[in-house]
RNA sequence: CGGGGUGUGGCGCAGUUGGCUAGCGCACCUGCUUUGGGAGCAGGGGGUCGUGGGUUCGAGUCCCACCACCCCGACCA
């Protein structure tokens, strides 16, 4: 490939909306344009990338059993409402009608399409366990899309479907799945990738992980214990705090409080802190208004929330929606609530610290000596709905836990029956009975795992692909052109020896300055470079550089084919196997 | 959805007390000179000034509406 012939001009300025380090390479090497908002055009040096990190994937999917099949972007609504999602699902899922009036989805997820192939198409128990995936676009409309590829409304997505008869097949093939992803991660070139326990949001199912790389850029919170290796995200992160409680409990009395709302407001008025006051969060979830206690000093974790509500559908609630259950925005609190109409959920950090202050569900009036045990009826559940903190000791070994960024780039869940069920595929088990397969699903985000590879390889110039996914394995330069016309010529002569050999090579022989070529090769980011220029010519030379290290070494160009091959092979065995 | 911001050639921007053929840098084309970290000179091509309407002798510039994109928040496998 001639780099004049390169679709995908790279500009001299960053582009002012380039949001990370990753994007604004991407869009200054000419890999992507942006289209609309979240919506991206993968130019040939991204789609070159792209397809290698694909290919990566099927082997590894392969090899695990997978079946690569292609389902369609758009399927009628009617499978949705099967499983229940047509509902359940907000306005990310993109509705629209056909020229009939059909209502139609844009897929974002296949769950439902891949149980309504599966159920037509298996019968027996014979036929179990099977996976399929495919490759293929899925469009989120996310209320908000950023950061390039990392975050975006349309992308292509990996997502592999398995059906089993028993959870513990389940069970072990999800650890196969697993181990395949780390392989594909660590084949794809990316270092710091962690797998967490997640939440299985919209998804459902019960046991669930992300493959996180660790990037500051990266949106999601990870909750790492360096001790003991439990990592979590934040949205499911427990800890181990404790709540020794050693003051005398003090009886409950109003006191009051103008005007002040505020854990804060209320706490430095009444010479306390926030560790002694009950903070109330009040969230409509379902349509019906619901208050989570939490201590002064914590946060209430919005995931936890929802599952402990067992819905996907919660909202802050608005100041006139705290009247009908009997208290005012300011000063809600746990005691003379109308609970017929409203639904409390404490956590464990209210239910076990002593003598806090609430508030008394009237204007400008708070009470203080709170204390859960003697102040709630027996049984009242307590529930963890918090977010775990920096520092806070290990639910596995009471080591402080430490806080970090991610960016999610895969998963895996166990699904259980709740689409087969939904949907009512059964197959016949050995002993003739009617069985509903149990289900698992993994997903890799195939331009976002390629994004973030340059997020973790690259410094000011461009990115530093590995081997296994570059665009371009090698690029020649050819300097002094002009001077020396043999320069191009032979460069030419290696370039076709090279492609010929299964390379896929860029050669630059424009005539340039050496700075604008080299500023050109580092935004490409080919891992080797040879460069070419009179001094090599009449000694049968060539330059090989690194785009990683800064040594150059001049070599014999009738070796660079051998020794290229030698250097290809070294550097993706680093890789944990050889790049075929 | 709430708050803020920006729309002028491929990219980055100036021009906005209304006034001539709408400019600059980079990129692009032609020629010459250059050639080891974004070269120089000369010439050249390219723009519905986001869209629609209005005010005016005259609108990139003023008014109204709309649209797109960006940022913060809400939201989210």
């Amino acid at each position: 490939m001639y780099i004049e012939h390169l679709v995908g001009k790279r500009l001299p300025d960053d582009p002012k909306d380039a949001q990370t380090p990753g994007h604004r390479l991407l869009l200054r090497g000419g890999y992507i344009r942006q289209v609309g908002q979240g919506i991206y055009s993968l130019l040939p040096l991204a789609q070159r990338a792209c397809s290698r990190v694909e290919e990566i994937i099927r082997q590894e999917m392969n090899a695990i059993g997978g079946q690569e099949i292609l389902m369609p972007v758009v399927s009628p609504a009617e499978l949705w409402r099967e499983s229940g999602r047509y509902e359940t699902v907000g306005s990310e899922m993109l509705r629209f009608t056909d020229r009939n009036e059909h209502p139609c989805v844009l897929n974002m997820t296949h769950e439902e399409v891949v149980v309504d192939l599966a159920r037509s198409n298996v019968d027996s128990y014979r036929q179990f366990p099977f996976m399929v995936y495919q490759i293929q676009t899925k469009f989120r409309d996310e209320p908000r899309s950023r950061g390039g590829l990392i975050r975006v409304r349309e992308f292509t997505m990996k997502d592999g479907y398995s059906f089993h008869r028993t959870q513990e097949d389940l069970a072990a093939y999800y650890k196969e799945c697993h181990a395949a992803y780390v392989r594909i991660f660590r084949r794809v070139g990316l270092r710091q990738v962690v797998d967490i326990e997640s939440d299985t949001g919209m998804m459902g199912g019960s046991v669930a992980h992300e493959f996180m790389l660790v990037s500051d850029v990266g949106e999601d919170t990870l909750v790492l214990c360096d001790a003991c290796g439990y990592r979590a995200n934040r949205e499911v992160a427990r800890s181990a705090r404790s709540y020794a409680a050693t003051e005398a409990l003090q009886p409950l009395g109003n006191v009051v409080t103008p005007a002040k709302k505020t854990i804060e407001e209320v706490t430095t008025f009444l010479g306390t802190d926030p560790t002694h006051a009950c903070k109330a969060v009040a969230f409509v979830g379902d349509g019906r208004p619901v208050i989570a206690f939490v201590r002064g000093d914590f946060e209430v974790n919005q995931a936890k929330l929802r599952k402990a509500l067992r819905t996907g559908d919660i909202r802050p609630m608005t100041e006139e929606e705290f009247a009908p259950f009997g208290s005012v925005a300011g000063f809600v609190g746990p005691i003379g609530l109308d609970t017929s109409k409203v639904t409390l959920l404490f956590d464990e950090s209210v239910a076990r610290s002593p003598n806090l202050v609430i508030g008394a569900n009237a204007v400008d009036l708070h009470t203080t000596g709170f204390n859960f045990e003697r102040d709630m009826p027996a049984g009242t559940p307590v529930h963890d709905l918090t977010d775990v903190n920096e520092g806070d000791p290990c639910v596995e070994c009471g080591k402080p836990l430490r806080l970090t960024r991610g960016i999610e780039v895969g998963n895996i869940f166990q699904l259980g029956t709740k689409y087969t069920a939904a949907m009512s595929f059964e197959y016949s088990e050995e002993d003739g009975s009617l069985r509903t397969p149990i289900m698992g699903c993994y997903g890799i985000g195939v331009g976002r795992t390629m994004a973030s590879v340059v997020e973790e390889n690259h410094d000011k110039f461009g990115p530093f692909w590995p081997i296994s996914i570059a665009p371009f394995q090698v690029q020649i330069c050819c300097l002094g052109t002009a001077k020396d016309e043999t320069v191009a010529p032979t460069g030419q002569k290696l370039h076709d020896e090279l492609t010929a050999a299964g390379f896929d090579v860029l050669l630059d022989r424009r005539s340039v300055g050496a700075g604008f070529m080299f500023a050109d090769a580092d935004l490409i980011g080919a891992p080797i470079r040879i460069i070419l220029s009179p001094r090599h010519m009449p000694r049968g030379m060539a330059e090989l550089k690194f785009r990683l290290a800064e040594p150059r070494e001049d070599l014999p160009r009738e070796a660079a084919l051998d020794t290229l091959v030698e250097t290809v092979r070294t550097l993706a065995a680093e890789l944990g196997k050889p790049y075929a």
